[in-house]
DNA sequence: GTTCGTGCAAATCTTTTGCAGTTTC
DNA sequence: GAAACTGCAAAAGATTTGCACGAAC
């Protein structure tokens, strides 16, 4: 039994070919995709994948904590595959997400000067927005 | 001539009844609204304002730097008047969004030294979620 | 065999668009 | 009066739901 069959089965689901290959691809593609950008990779493999089937599968892995939905993206969600603590850099010619290991070290000193400003403060996301260097690149002439 | 009168004017604009009650709205109620909430509220006093023209105003004015766009809530877009630099607390209960302002001083020098990963950061956000002090307040039955 | 998962079609929710009539400058 | 604005109805895009059939345990 591989680890992603084990991942699936020990959160309480039903192990199928469609969980499997969600999981897989969400492994193995690092890109913040939207369930539309699963469903179209996905096609080739699985031709009879819908995408209701997606939606679902992607909504039953947050629920159960093994992915995250990334709100950086105004009409769509991302989702990501949970690792250790990162945040996101959101390409505005391009579209892409692009991962960012930053020490929030510092932040987090600040955000415990400030208590949250008496809320209950859970988690911190810190969303970059810009032109990604590919992007940049191409605009000024050096790729 | 009002000070939101001049505002819409010197960004390019008529001056309508709907926009100047729009943009009222934003500035007397800092509570990040959605479109749908800025029309609600509004009805009661003008009850002939539609929801197309509230999101084409609220449109026209991101679009002049009158207002900003917050990609923190899933599932719908919320305006907030552009003031000094600030971050944002979204309840997971209630569902309402706080301003929280927060020294992001060491925040910015930590983002010089990763220099963005290589991409040209334009602007960074930083999102709180968690439980607000008045919902926590209600479930710890203090209020 | 029971429970859970899949996928179709239809519904829902937010936001956008086309267009005819109206208002602003 | 020309250009911009409003609001209706319809469209679009993302996501959810109801339900019957099928697969997993």
């Amino acid at each position: 039994m591989t680890e992603i069959q084990k991942s699936i089965l020990n959160n309480g689901m039903k192990v199928t070919p469609q969980r499997l290959a969600v999981l897989k691809f969400l492994k193995n593609n690092r890109i913040h995709p939207t369930a539309e950008k699963v469903h179209s990779e996905l096609l080739k493999d699985y031709p009879s994948l819908s995408l209701t089937t997606v939606y679902k599968t992607l909504a039953k892995f947050v629920e159960e904590g093994m992915i995250k939905e990334l709100d950086i993206d105004p009409n769509k969600m991302r989702f990501d595959i949970c690792v250790d603590d990162h945040d996101h850099f959101h390409c505005q010619v391009c579209d892409n997400v692009y991962d960012i290991f930053y020490d929030k070290k510092n932040c987090d000193d600040n955000l415990q000067k400030c208590n949250g400003e008496g809320h209950r403060v859970d988690s911190v996301s810190v969303n970059f927005k810009g032109v990604c260097k590919y992007c940049e690149g191409m605009s000024a002439g050096v790729l």
